[in-house]
DNA sequence: CATACATATCGATAAAGGCCGTTTTAATAC
DNA sequence: GTATTAAAACGGCCTTTATCGATATGTATG
């Protein structure tokens, strides 16, 4: 493992802590597994983006139709359906299909609980 | 305000609803104010990156200094401070200088709220 | 002052993401 | 079957973000 800290670090370190090497091994157990990370990663980009982030809140209220989603946004159907295709991969809307119709809504309402502590962050800087 | 909904969406509406200008004009008040959806726009764009969210996921331990983060990333001192700075730039870290050393902590509560929910969310899905 | 070192900023390049016209698919009605 | 329409997928163009070497800034120490 230590191998494959840069010797620049290492020297920084050493002057830093009297068992530096002690002190590497706790840092690299802070480090999360790369899925946890990946998973994380996964919600945050797919909420980060200004259409789907109104997406989401106009759904707050219930289910509406792609067509209706259209109008909230006021944007043209191939890009609402782009950032619909990505929200449903993240998991964070289902859909319902009637007819010709399909319908969207709140996939988990983790979803609706991130953006309200988002705002309550932001608001509180 | 109808001026701005193209016809082509209106006709969809026009077929879906009974009184399609109620249901347009009920469809706008969904929409949260800009200020809101930017505030929250930023919190997502500062976690929506792998090495910043180690970066928190490394401090819920409490402070560490820059030179510590480069370990945990093992990634160039560059590329470090500007993430460094992004989280900063969010509300999501706050700093501390200590002599020719900056330590860096979770500026509130509220971004590990964030990491826990996206894990779980992710999680169950 | 000069030197050393941690951190921050700059700037050029590379990679990722978003936009949206067009085309394709799927469902319905005739 | 054809026509219509909502939604999804494709593809080229453009903007944004990430990376990282080089340079600058700030803070000690001698």
């Amino acid at each position: 493992m230590s191998d494959s800290v840069p010797e620049s670090t290492r020297q920084t370190l050493d002057r830093l802590y009297e068992d530096p090497e002690n002190r590497l091994t706790s840092l690299f157990e802070l480090a999360p597994d790369d899925e946890q990370v990946d998973a994380q990663l996964g919600v945050f980009k797919a909420l980060a983006n200004e259409h789907r982030i109104r997406i989401l809140e106009a759904l707050k209220e219930g289910e509406l139709c792609a067509c209706e989603l259209q109008v909230v946004l006021d944007a043209p159907q191939s890009t609402v359906a782009s950032h619909l295709r990505e929200l449903k991969d993240a998991g964070l809307v289902k859909t319902r299909r009637q007819g010709k119709w399909t319908y969207y809504r709140i996939g988990d309402t983790a979803a609706l609980q991130l953006l309200e502590i988002a705002h309550a962050l932001a608001a509180g800087t």
